[in-house]
DNA sequence: GTCTCTGCAAACTGTTTGCAGGTAC
DNA sequence: GTACCTGCAAACAGTTTGCAGAGAC
């Protein structure tokens, strides 16, 4: 689940002539440095505590540019606003745990046999794929007994 | 595929206190009628159609009432709102077609299978599982040819 | 020096809520 | 008659945008 290294990232900024500046620098680095499930807000007050100059906004044009770019993918998980991570080069699947909020990965070659059998199915072809669990994680589960 | 018929859904709201009002049956009425995968905007201008005293609000406040009673599902395309289908008794899964913004369903065994695999590596207990595949469906391919 | 990017404030979209009157039971 | 429900308008959360100045190249 290797995500491009940060100078693949800065790479590809320039090939698009876009600029590296301090603002965009600190964001890939708190979503890199996350490992997580960030959503908009929550990304923007970690990198403020690192440079508490950044506005709200340049996180979202950023996002939306990074998004662009294929660098960061923003999912839709079950709630109202929106989440973002690195983009990675597999796909992989979220579980989110409705007692600790957590957002696991996994990852099933599944996925791929559906998108083959829509295909033969009903000649759908799959571009990409979403695939969110919403259940209880092992320790939730524990605890809850 | 079928979803609770009619007499069911009054039945519900009936055993939980609730009122069976005009706005509410009309509401249950459109997104029958629809069988589609509707946002509440949509639901409001087509009950409205039909009875132009209906509000927003109430639309939106029946929404989250008929979900709640477990009566509509609400679905997180990959869109920025919402969208709402009746309940079915199979889970189904979707398929968006980036070409004519049609929203397909299917079912398959796999997606159970793999709830059972991320319990059985995981831990993981699955309550609810969304899917959706996003592609071109086979008349945009046919058509972009 | 040029052109993109940023911060700020204001606008916008989807959704929720407080309140006073209306209506199902 | 009593809750519950509705319509309206105002509030709210998340996100986008116009503009003038700042900064990357």
């Amino acid at each position: 689940m290797a995500a491009a290294s940060e100078e693949e990232t800065l790479e590809v900024l320039r090939a698009k002539g876009k600029r590296i500046t301090a603002q965009r620098s600190l964001l890939l680095e708190v979503i890199r440095e996350s490992h997580g499930h960030l959503d908009a807000d929550e990304i923007y007050q970690r990198a403020r505590s690192k440079d508490p100059r950044i506005s709200l906004s340049t996180v979202y044009r950023n996002l939306n540019l990074l998004k662009e770019l294929g660098l960061v993918s923003e999912l839709h998980l079950d709630e109202e606003h929106h989440h973002y991570e690195l983009r990675e080069e597999t796909d992989h699947y979220h579980l989110i745990c409705s007692g600790c909020e957590r957002v696991l990965e996994f990852e099933s070659p599944l996925a791929s046999q559906m998108a083959t059998q829509v295909e033969e199915k009903l000649g759908f072809l799959t571009e990409r794929t979403h695939i969110d669990l919403v259940g209880l994680c092992s320790e939730c589960r524990a605890k809850s007994r």
